[in-house]
DNA sequence: CCGTATCCAATAAGATACTG
DNA sequence: CAGTATCTTATTGGATACGG
């Protein structure tokens, strides 16, 4: 009796809110609990399925996405889809308002990646390596460079085409590519970001291309510790 | 005694963490707890005073903030700063790496208002309704009008420079201003994002300019709430 | 007045087991 | 596989008291 009386005052009052107009308060309602952003990060290339997020998600629990994924839904960010016949099965996927948030996790990410404390050994999802190449991207490195570049990581592919000073990163088939990655995120994310030697990852295809294509994706430079 | 060893493991492990190299992740370990982004936005325009900040951050405790103000400090983003004498007060300031937080703060802001629950209705501090004339300033709207735009806010001054189709806005005295607007930050931001009447805000000085002023400040559209 | 510290109640998050 | 249910722990907020 107590318990139904506070869950139905929890579903009036919003639980926890900033009283405050500002838009970044409101942003903070809309993505401020723990995992909301990094959720969104995973469906910013496409729809998944909870086990995906699950997995690529270290150290979320099932309960704690399950309600996410409910809020996001509930706030317009994230629709629930019921993937056809055969298939048939559900999956999660950004709204169109939901993916315009991918401008500022790149940003996000680019500020915080200047932090002393960054540690880039750890666990990194494909979603994560493959948005670090749109956040990183050096046009002036990349100067007339054009190609396209496929990674293969599980049942996920990925492409990204360079050309013109642009790079066009989705969710696809990599056959067909100039170059094709046959690693796992963190190894890639180790030679792009880490200095690891470019013979720690499997690659197919043009490597001196290959060997082009690690070089165009400069971190920005720590902050000063002093 | 149990106590003390969860209070010195949590010194060590810094409580919480996501096990992701993403720079977001590591992001929101930075300013992803409960006001720590809003404590920032409130130090974007200078150096602030405890008390100053418990005003303008309705709802937090005294408690949170003295634990956030803290952990930014810990983390590089915030500096305690001594006032020389006679004034001899200590003031919270953002490292330099912390004000270069001011654009995303602002980006998403400006991809919050569009959530259908926005309500512009709630409290604004000074900082926020200063913030968002950078964010929502409209170059094409300006054209090439100029002027100086002054707001007193109790005890603090800001002043908006507009020219070249660009918007400068710093904490100053608004003396010498083309227009002094002489309201609370809520009134302004029912002019220029409520859909309130002109009159509702005491302006001194130039109206005509003011009346084009607040004009400049379009809001993003809606979501479809389909 | 400027904070800080402490205690308590309410929520949110995490771990784990369990069900259709 | 896709979640729920339950229990434990951590964080937050509010009140209040305390030292400079």
């Amino acid at each position: 009796m107590q318990l139904e009386k506070t869950t139905k005052l929890r579903q009036i009052e919003e639980k926890r809110h900033y009283d405050d107009a500002c838009g970044l308060a409101h942003a903070l309602e809309l993505v401020g609990e723990r995992w909301a952003l990094i959720v969104m990060r995973e469906l910013m290339f496409g729809p998944r399925r909870f086990s995906e997020l699950r997995a690529d998600l270290p150290g979320i629990s099932a309960n704690v996405l399950t309600q996410r994924l409910g809020e996001l839904e509930q706030r317009g960010l994230v629709r629930r889809v019921q993937l056809p016949p055969p298939a048939s099965v559900q999956v999660y996927e950004a709204t169109g308002w939901g993916l315009e948030a991918a401008p500022v996790i790149r940003e996000l990410g680019r500020w915080a990646v200047r932090s002393p404390r960054h540690d880039p050994g750890l666990f990194v999802s494909p979603v994560s390596i493959m948005m670090s190449l749109q956040t990183m991207f050096d046009a002036d490195r990349a100067g007339d460079l054009r190609g396209r570049f496929g990674f293969r990581f599980g049942h996920t592919g990925f492409v990204a085409d360079i050309g013109d000073g642009t790079i066009d990163v989705r969710r696809g088939d990599p056959v067909g590519s100039d170059v094709l990655f046959n690693a796992d995120p963190g190894a890639i994310a180790g030679v792009l970001y880490g200095g690891a030697p470019f013979e720690t990852v499997d690659v197919s295809g043009d490597r001196t291309l290959a060997k082009r294509f690690v070089t165009l994706f400069p971190l920005p430079p720590k902050v000063e510790t002093s």
